[in-house]
DNA sequence: AATCATTATGCAAACGTTTGCATATAAATT
DNA sequence: AATTTATATGCAAACGTTTGCATAATGATT
């Protein structure tokens, strides 16, 4: 029994004819007979052959392959990002390779290394929170390697994004506060040396100073990195200090979520005595009670959206275009959390 | 200004030397000298020069490239395990391409058809919840592609497989309940159909037996998919019927989580009352007040298992084993649902 | 000095597919 | 009947790397 697999030649000897036209067949080229092409596919199909696609690769020197390099896959937000670039590429016919930097700048360029490899055709990136200077990401752009940027994006640097708009989703939230009738709205925001943190700051600064309520600087803390702990400290500290807040806006679902628990716990009533919003629409925000107010940062649109261009880009239906930004459109999904009345 | 990639053959024109010296000398062959070595590895770095792995792969017909089939990858337990074979086959230099079967039996026969295409070393399964028949793995079996399956396994099918042990943890976790008191342990449970909700009912009524308490049918429940609606749905059943429970083992931590609170609601004291353990140890089961008890089920290293497994059964290291179960060993994380006096 | 062993490098074929061009045959047009 | 056009298929080279074998150059052994 000759287990090796069966080729365009093999299939060319058994029905006498080239393995170019067979090849043509396969492909429905228009040159081939229609009987032809028949034949073929159903000898293709008894013999169980399926195309060599590294050979086909090597020849056209093309991938089907996408890579994606994202901080963590174990994080929420991203392995929805992942789930719609798969989505989008499994329709299109690509595959996607993960990568995970886990916010190492050295792992993150090492990756980038591995890419120059030719296997890959484009890539997603979600940079890593210690990346600051972006000459690896250059080295691929040079050697025309497309890529989309997503949520954690290079700024000044010329590429293609894949954003939401955190300065007016945060805005619209601390104005659904100050609807709800807070007048003294607190944030836990996340690492003001990332881009997009900075940003839900001071849109959450530019709703309060349009509806002329104060900033209190008592009433903003900044964690390192927006988790359920650093959210439990900074829920306490609020909890403690002056003024006390009747509102909270926090930068991301898992802070939200410590700091209703923190205040329920001494007795305060959300959303009665003090208001919360969150970030992110996780899938705890449908279940803490009261349920939270979020916004629906529409993780998996992003992932479609960042491989629908970057499959554009990579078959450059728009070669004129050198870079292109979309901005996902989020919404704030008002629940019992900040619901008065 | 010539846009091409540099190849071998331009290193050895350029060193005067021929493509083969060149290709030796990066492998670091030990019949190359130290010196030719050196001077070949300086100008593939100064001329940016790195392999073409389609070619190198063409040419060895082996690729370093490894497949994953999952449900869904935005389910936590599914990230956590694509997460830890990521991380083992990161540090072997192998790749994951990912693609998600979104439990329908087509697009996973779809994709075990791609996986035919040559571009993948192995691959590592949980099946869709829809396949109960193996035609399609076999086929993959036939062509010598080596598979690791994991947690939904197939069952009868001669393969290599990382599972936990589902009776024994749930053995463990109903009998941790009877420890603690509880004699009329209720059971959310997940579809009988699928084998790891079948073990998780079954070493919960084992534990009833070896410590004789009664296994009432009016506590045993099973749902669709252990979603937390369902998990509602089933807890206000138990919240209405007879007999009252005073402990419940839950097949996953949704219906666990869902369960503390609709019991809270209608002021059940969890755990005095009412007792739980949930399965998974999923984020919200540290989360939820009271923090709950659960299996951890270590799906991390169950994916770094997986992937050393699947890449020693591609590098053929014991050709002589036709197939390999492991079990990992899981742990009952004690906590405040479940935790009396 | 002749032979053998060792070390370093090169030659050339091969992997399976695709594709521009050539060719053969049949059909259509003069 | 001669020429043009259309249709269907084949030829052969190419993609970049790897690898068994051959060869050249050097050093060691008789």
């Amino acid at each position: 029994m000759n287990n090796r697999r069966i080729t365009l030649k093999d299939l060319a000897k058994e029905l006498e004819l080239s393995a170019s036209t067979i090849s043509r067949a396969l492909d429905n080229h228009p040159g081939i007979s229609p009987e032809t092409k028949e034949k073929v596919k159903l000898k293709a199909e008894e013999l169980g052959f399926t195309r060599n696609s590294i050979a086909a690769s090597f020849r056209k020197s093309k991938t089907l392959t996408l890579a994606v390099i994202a901080p963590r896959i174990d994080i929420h937000f991203h392995s929805l990002v992942i789930s719609g670039i798969e989505e989008y590429a499994y329709k299109t016919g690509y595959n996607v390779t993960i990568f995970q930097s886990r916010d190492s700048l050295k792992r993150e360029k090492k990756i980038t290394e591995t890419l120059q490899n030719n296997m890959f055709g484009g890539v997603v990136i979600c940079q890593a929170s210690e990346t600051k200077a972006y000459e690896h990401f250059k080295k691929l752009t040079k050697m025309k390697m497309p890529i989309v940027f997503y949520d954690r994006v290079p700024t000044g640097l010329e590429a293609s994004k894949i954003i939401i708009n955190d300065y007016e989703s945060s805005f619209l939230a601390t104005e659904h506060l100050i609807e709800m009738g807070c007048k003294r709205i607190a944030h836990i925001g996340g690492s003001q040396s990332t881009g997009i943190f900075k940003s839900r700051f001071e849109g959450y600064e530019a709703a309060l100073k349009k509806h002329q309520l104060p900033v209190y600087k008592e009433l903003v803390h900044f964690t390192k990195d927006l988790s359920y702990d650093e959210g439990v400290l900074t829920a306490n500290k609020l909890l403690m200090g002056q003024p006390k807040p009747d509102g909270i806006f926090c930068s991301n679902d898992y802070t939200a979520v410590s700091a209703i628990q923190v205040f329920q716990k001494k007795g305060v009533k959300i959303p009665e005595q003090v208001a919360i919003v969150g970030f992110s629409n996780y899938p705890i925000s449908k279940i803490i009670e009261p349920n939270l107010t979020t916004i629906n940062d529409r993780a998996f649109d992003m992932g479609q959206a960042a491989a629908k261009l970057l499959i554009r880009q990579i078959e450059e239906e728009d070669d004129f275009i050198q870079s292109e930004i979309i901005t996902i459109k989020t919404e704030l999904l008002i629940r019992d959390s900040s619901r008065r009345k």
